[in-house]
DNA sequence: CAGGATCCTATCCGATACTG
DNA sequence: CAGTATCGGATAGGATCCTG
């Protein structure tokens, strides 16, 4: 996805010189909080579920979307992928340890959030 | 950014059913992990910065996308913006208490991605 | 310095159709 | 069922120019 440049920075700037753009880590930043990666993850959180299980989880997603978004999470090593060579085949997606880690703060993230915006109604309503 | 279609869901198929599109959370998420709002939210973390700083850490940012980032995550209420009316005009960005409440997890993923990452070349040396 | 306005391109992403 | 392939519209986002 767009993929990091790598090019080291010159001298005399490194002041507030995070390593954003030139960051390896950015390619799998981006992939989890890319428009799906998160939702893919947190439902995965629950339970490990099956691509059409995942796409009507996933309210909004489609097929390419979905399969495009589990690819990049699958090669980043954050989501397992089995396959059942039945017929129907049966495909099961899941989250490897490092995705468990990595998806945690995500939920965290996404209750700060809901609790703020219903904190908020309450207050509208008052 | 896009919207949220806020449709409600038909019964009979509650199983999987986390409140993803049809949220109103959707659109702060949406700007919390946008490109570059997850890189504005950490580059602030560390300290309020102006303008023209926050576009030199965070490499690669056009004023444009910066600009529209900023816009967006002051509305939700996660960044906030002084002026100082002088010559020239000085415009300072920081925190709120929400958004470093809410950019802690984002931290926190990172720390956890990079973490990894760090461990990988490690072992990929040996 | 801090940005708005404009233009233009790359890509994202959904809809549709097709395959093993 | 679990995808891939292709197309086309919408949007993201960079470059440039301009203003208070």
């Amino acid at each position: 996805m767009a993929g990091g440049m790598h090019f080291k920075r010159a001298e005399g700037e490194q002041r507030y010189d995070v390593f954003h753009t030139d960051c390896p880590a950015r390619d799998v930043v981006d992939h989890v909080t890319s428009r799906w990666g998160v939702w893919v993850l947190i439902s995965l959180r629950s339970t490990d579920l099956r691509f059409y299980e995942l796409r009507e989880s996933i309210r909004g997603i489609s097929e390419k979307m979905l399969s495009q978004t589990l690819r990049a999470l699958v090669e980043d090593d954050l989501v397992w992928r089995r396959v059942e060579p039945t017929t129907p085949p049966q495909v099961t997606y899941g989250l490897t340890e490092f995705g468990r880690h990595v998806s945690e703060p995500l939920t965290l993230l996404f209750d700060r959030i809901t609790e703020r915006l219903a904190a908020r109604d309450v207050e509208a309503d008052a």
